[in-house]
Order: C-alpha cells, then structure tokens, then sequence
DNA sequence: ATTCAATGTTTACAGTGTAAACTTTAAATG
DNA sequence: CATTTAAAGTTTACACTGTAAACATTGAAT
C-alpha cells in the first residue's frame, strides 16, 4: 500500500542509523559503506549527505549509538542499592558483554581515525561511559593506590585491563578454545575499596 | 643512470613491503592501498598480485614484519642474566613503545579481518612473540594464582593489561595530557614471582 | 638455440566516496 | 489562497580502490 515511495523519506536519518547497524551486525565494519547504507534505507546514494555529511559522519552517529548501548550493558543487572564492588564487577562484565555481542560496533568505536571525536552528539554517551568508569575506580586498594593521582591510575588500569581482554576476544586474537571459557572475572585481578562508597 | 627501469625488478617483494611500511608509518593504515605500494616501489598496479595474491597477503606480509619488530622491542635493553621480574618489565614497557612507535602497523596487526591468520610466515613471529608473554607470566603471585590453569590465566591477564594500554594510548582514546604522562608500569599493578625462574 | 615459467604490463570492470547540478516537496510567507 | 524558499533526494560525473584476464618480457632450464 505504501508502494508509493515518497520523495521525502520522512525519517531517513534514523533509518541510516538503523541500517547501519544492521549491516555492521551481518558484514561486519568493512561491509559497512554510505551506498549499501542507503541501498537499504531505500534511497539514493547520495541522500545521506544531508544528514551526515560525508562517511565520518555516519561512522560517527553509528559509534554515538553504540556508546548509548555500552552504557546500558555496563548498568545491566543491577540492583538500586548495588555496592560499589558489584557495580564494578556488572560494568566489567558489560563491558566485554557487549563487545562480544557487538563487535563491528566495537570496533568502529575504538577506530578513532574514521570517527569525528569533537562530535558532540558522540561526546555525550561517552562522558556517560567514563562517569561509570569513574565511580567503580574511586578508592581502589593495590599496589599502588598510595601514590599521587591513585584513582586516576586505578582508573587507566581498569580500563586498559577490561579493554584489552574484550578486545583480544573480540578481534579473535583470545580464541575461546584457548582459554578454557575463562570470563573476564576469572582473570582479571580483584581489588578491595577503601573509604566510603559516596554514591550510596 | 639506473634510468632505463629493468622488466624484472629483482627484488619487488621486498620492495613492496619496505613502501608499505614506509606508507604505513606516514599516511596510517587508511592511506594504504595495493596500487600506492606498487607505485612506490615503481612497478605497474597489478604487479603486487604475484607475490602477494591480493591486499590480505601484502597485509599479512607487513604483519608479520610487525611482529617481528615487536619481539625485538619486548627483549630491548635485556642484560644476559636478567631476572624474570626484569624481562616482564622489558616486555611490557616494550609492547607499548611497539605501539606508540608504530601505530598503524600496531592497529594493522590486531586487525585480524585484514590479515590472513593461518599464513605460516605470520605465525611463526607470533608464536615468538607468545613464547616471551608466556616466560613473562609464570609462577605470578596475585589473588587468583591458587585457581586452576593459574599460568593461563596470568598470561591472559597480563596480556589484556598492557595490550588495552597500548590499543587506549595509540587510538588517542587516552590521551597524553590525560595522563599526566603515565606509562605502563605507573599504571598496571606489579605482581611478584614464586618458584624458580626456570630459564636462568 | 629453444622452451618455458616467472614476472610485469595493459586493459577492463564493479564498487567506493564525494561534488555539482538538478528536481521535488513541505512549510513559511504575503 | 498563491507564492516563495529552503530542506530533502536524485542524477550525473569523476577519481580512487581491488581484482581478473589477456598479453609481453625475460632469465633460466633444457
């Protein structure tokens, strides 16, 4: 019925995003180009250039779309009242959690050359992702927690630590059958806090 | 003098990879194409096929010469007799410098959808490169060495430690001005050593 | 001296991003 | 309501990419 396709799509800005998405989940970032994109959205090659500019753009709003779901994954599963060890513990999990379910979009995201980082439509959910970042490294005891600028070291080493783990998995780099099914809590270190979980 | 250019380079394969490194290292991974590195090294655009079949096998070819790099990084400044405490620091502190000196092969390297795993002549420095990660992480005190596959895990971990680092730093997603110019043994917790080092 | 396989070249084609000129249409304005 | 105008899409064109096929050259084996 709606056979009739309007000149003016209506919505085609969310629908590139839609599309883009689902060709990252099917082909992967390399699949992904602005003609198939529009391809799917049912419009000309071109038409994207008035929503996004040029290909940065989309692979910036699709990395934008992709920090809003990493923020839900890291808060999944938790309880009002979560202590900050179990916040720490749901954000690593989601972190790698999310890298596995999603990797073109991981990896789109973490390929700063192809994104416009000064975008802020992709700046806010990332300040998003690093307030939550923030929270689960403030008062982490370990070998170095007495030095200056502790908790910005702790939280250097808690990102370097889960990002490194879901990327090697993500990338295929940690084949599964090479460890043994270990998740990221199996291996990563665990830290005790000290002082008082302020946000409680 | 050398001005009348031979039918047979002699040496294309080589030359083919020093352009790609050189392109590599000036233009990023994005700046790299089969038909520049042909043009580089002053041969026709399909001239590369015969060595190297297609773009993954110039890839897996530039790959393997940054695995090979990497290794010399990771063993860089090591007295004969160094402890394993002392080679862990090495290799660690020389993964990164890998990273930071040669960001666009690092990224080519753990591209693993661009490059062809199963070549032999990418395995074999690869395979070198795990044996230095493996000497690096035997016999680890920390809070999960009493689990089983203890070595496993630790490799797992220290691996996913400084390659998170390395991938932060060199993508700018952790800057240098952020950092307060943290480098990766300010960062990452240091673990001591049971039982002999059995290299010694 | 001849053959032949390895090594390069030429030509062609489909896919990519982008720019410019053009067309349609919804909404603002009189 | 009629007109204008700017946003949204299309058409066309071009340079660049990887790859395949047909062809040319040449060093080395026979």
């Amino acid at each position: 019925m709606t056979n009739t396709r309007k000149y003016h799509h209506g919505n085609l800005k969310a629908a590139l995003i839609e599309a883009g998405l689902e060709i990252l989940a099917e082909s992967g970032l390399s699949g992904l180009s602005l003609r198939n994109c529009a391809d799917r959205a049912g419009v000309s090659h071109t038409a994207p250039k008035n929503h996004f500019g040029n290909i940065t753009g989309l692979l910036t709003a699709l990395a934008a779309c992709g920090y809003e779901m990493l923020f839900g994954f890291m808060q999944r599963n938790l309880s009002a009242d979560a202590k900050r060890a179990e916040r720490r513990n749901a954000a690593l999990i989601g972190y790698v959690k999310f890298s596995a379910d999603h990797p073109a979009l991981f990896e789109l995201m973490f390929s700063k050359r192809k994104i416009n980082g000064d975008d802020l439509v992709l700046k806010a959910p990332i300040g998003a992702c690093l307030t939550i970042l923030q929270d689960i490294s403030k008062g982490l005891v370990w070998d170095k927690s007495d030095l200056q600028d502790a908790d910005e070291r702790a939280q250097t080493m808690l990102w370097s630590m889960v990002h490194g783990y879901a990327q090697l998995v993500a990338s295929g780099t940690l084949k599964a059958e090479t460890m043994n099914g270990l998740g990221v809590l199996d291996v990563l270190p665990q830290f005790h806090d000290n002082g008082p979980d302020q946000t409680q």
